[in-house]
DNA sequence: TCAAACGGTTTCATCATGCAACCGTTTTGG
DNA sequence: CCAAAACGGTTGCATGATGAAACCGTTTGA
């Protein structure tokens, strides 16, 4: 049978991360939850998104403690669904995934939206520095596998029936 | 017609970067490359990925830049696959990735691969700052969206044929 | 020289996605 | 107060994407 792969054993954590976030709309869904969106239709009409997926979407990152379904403050009676502390630290992927975009994958005179400090509307950036400060980039990093198990990778990524669904 | 979705044309380089990384396998091989992987079956015995699908995945890789095949230094004739600059450039997006699922996906004692300085053997993290500086958290950040199209949005996501084919 | 490994491509079954129709509840408004 | 539209989904179906296995030409190695 054909199973969907999942990579939640992986000793490497971007691995892991895929797993849960990997997805072609969840991080989308996350990046509209950055801009304020909280409601089933605002987050249909600003991806174009089927309503079954994003059900399933908004389920499943709730399920996994990204999303959380509060009744809203207003009164109202339509529940939204609000960033979880866990949610609002993906803000460095998005801002990483930005900041490789706004590189590679514009037009030289063409516009994108920006993501500048709200109160002084400076620009924003990403760096990676070691722990006492001094800046690295990618050619004097390495990556320190975990000890036990001498293979490249521990092992090659598990199939299993369903990578996201409902827990019966 | 179900057509895939493409973000090729949303005006949010995160939305951007994602139609062109965010699929399940091409980050995870990106992963593998920056563990210095460069041929076929190094890339399909570390991950488990089918071979048609690796296959079509190296492709697109290529196509769009962030992969360049070649042939392999010591004389061998098998070809290697290398990441190019825009490749490499992704790095920020691994250790967001890799920070925030250390931080989440692993219990408390559970062992992970570490990323390190290569010299140093120093810890290496990810600061969001502004250009003058000073750190920037989630809630002080706001996105500016292109001016033109007063939607919140520009458009909803186009559709298209297929969004990773080989150009016929 | 023969066999095995490498690097794929093709075929086919199954799963995930997208679309449209439907449905109960909430809001609007006449 | 009642009807109609909007909201927030769920269900069913058609189709595209994925995965497993078979196959194949080339390279390696014994």
């Amino acid at each position: 049978m054909v199973k969907r792969t999942s990579l939640r054993g992986d000793y490497c954590p971007s691995a892991r991360s895929l797993d849960v976030i990997g997805d072609w709309w969840s991080l989308l869904i996350v990046r509209d939850a950055f801009d304020g969106l909280t409601r089933f239709g605002e987050f249909q009409k600003s991806l174009g998104i089927a309503k079954n997926i994003l059900s399933d979407r908004l389920r499943t990152l709730s399920e996994r403690g990204i999303l959380t379904v509060v009744a809203p403050a207003d009164g109202g009676t339509h529940q939204e669904y609000h960033l979880t502390p866990k949610g609002r630290d993906l803000f460095p992927v998005m801002v990483a995934l930005r900041q490789w975009g706004e590189r590679y994958l514009f037009e030289p005179g063409e516009e994108h939206s920006r993501l500048v400090e709200r109160d002084t509307g400076q620009a924003i950036q990403l760096e990676i520095r070691t722990a006492d400060g001094r800046p690295v980039g990618p050619d004097h990093a390495v990556v320190l596998k975990v000890p036990q198990q001498g293979s490249l990778h521990p092992r090659p990524a598990e199939r299993l029936r369903k990578s996201r669904s409902k827990p019966s």
